[in-house]
RNA sequence: CUCGGUAGAAGCAG
């Protein structure tokens, strides 16, 4: 029990639910650490359904898996149901606040973070750090320098939170003299440097900081083969995936767009057939190859066989059609998608223009909801 | 008293 209980711990830490999962389901006597671990293990591995199984199923909630829950449906974008299990903590300490304000910064929230944030007994450095990120993803990098600045303590995560503010938008020199300066580094800090230097299109400079590591791990690996891939590196980017210690959805996922940018559409079907297991990035990045590739028809059984779509699969379909002159065809999309964005408006646009209908296209301009 | 739950890093369209 107690060694069961160990290895459902290990597992989660390591990013393997399903294997927690299994050892759960094989226990015939759980204590309430097993339950507690078992959560933990899919609410920090993204298995937003195990999670609430795992929760209900439970016989007792405390304050930590009430957060670790919490924590589930804020990171899957349910606000909602977040809120919901926040208010039926008894007594929320200073986690659960935490968590709940990480749910409304992270769900783009701002005036309910804030109002929440104000609102909260106490802070620590994790809360001042939630408010720090939130804002710096907004955009306001100045702003979340103040908040840096004026924070009552700072650590190994604030560092890195504010270096890869500046890391994100493109002002490198502010985001390596941070990192120069930082006493610690962690797997996460220099990770974000090399993904960085990848955004920022310097493969040379993100191989540099790479090597230098003390060690690696699956998303250190896989920010490399970006910053390969994104710079049309095609030849490193393949070497560096024969290279790497294992592969991952995320590590296929990004080879399969290497050949997609490199126009070897063969090549990115064959990568997508071998992968060994898939999601909606992966559908979504085969999708958007053979779209990109002007392919209608492979696009569209593509889209057919998705397993599910996403506001990303309807706009690569939308623009398959749109960019090859098919205005009609786009026409039909546009109306049947559960979500319209700026974009879908502006594909439209382009499917009248690209087929000569200018005056169509001068229509959906005017009839847009909002123009950039 | 210790441990566990909350903040920072990688892949997809426009």
């Amino acid at each position: 029990l107690f060694l069961h209980n160990k290895l459902i711990e290990m597992y989660g830490k390591c990013g393997s639910a399903h294997h927690a999962l299994e050892i759960f389901h094989s226990m015939s006597h759980k204590n309430s650490f097993t339950w507690d671990m078992t959560l933990f293990a899919c609410s920090r591995n993204g298995h937003l359904d195990d999670a609430q199984r795992i929760f209900q199923a439970m016989p007792r909630h405390n304050v930590a898996s009430c957060t670790a829950m919490l924590a589930a449906y804020a990171h899957n974008g349910h606000i909602l149901e977040a809120k919901d299990v926040f208010d039926s903590i008894q007594q929320p300490d200073l986690a659960a606040c935490n968590a709940m304000l990480a749910a409304y910064a992270q769900n783009g929230h701002a005036e309910l973070a804030s109002a929440h944030f104000r609102h909260m007994a106490q802070w620590d450095v994790v809360s001042w750090t939630t408010v720090l990120s939130a804002v710096a993803q907004e955009g306001h990098v100045i702003a979340a320098r103040e908040i840096f600045d004026d924070m009552p303590c700072r650590n190994l995560v604030s560092w890195t939170a504010m270096m890869n503010a500046y890391g994100s938008t493109g002002q490198m020199e502010r985001a390596k003299s941070m990192f120069d300066d930082m006493a610690l580094r962690d797997l996460v800090t220099w990770t974000a440097m090399v993904a960085a230097y990848a955004r920022d299109g310097h493969p040379d400079a993100a191989k540099q900081i790479f090597s230098q590591m003390p060690e690696w791990n699956m998303v250190s690996w896989s920010a490399l083969l970006n910053a390969y891939s994104q710079s049309g590196a095609t030849e490193y980017a393949k070497t560096l995936f024969e290279e790497m210690p294992q592969h991952n959805l995320v590590t296929w996922t990004a080879l399969l767009c290497v050949y997609s940018q490199s126009w070897h559409l063969d090549e990115a079907r064959e990568i997508f057939q071998k992968m060994p297991e898939r999601d909606q990035v992966s559908w979504n990045a085969m999708l958007a190859a053979f779209s990109q590739n002007g392919s209608i028809r492979e696009s569209q059984s593509c889209f057919d066989s998705m397993p599910q779509h996403n506001p990303i699969s309807w706009s690569s379909l939308l623009s398959a059609y749109a960019q090859s002159g098919h205005p009609e065809e786009s026409k039909r999309i546009f109306e049947s998608m559960p979500q319209r964005s700026p974009s879908s408006w502006i594909s439209m646009v382009v499917a009248y223009a690209q087929a000569g209908h200018i005056d169509h296209a001068q229509h959906m301009f005017d009839a847009m909801p909002q123009r950039d």
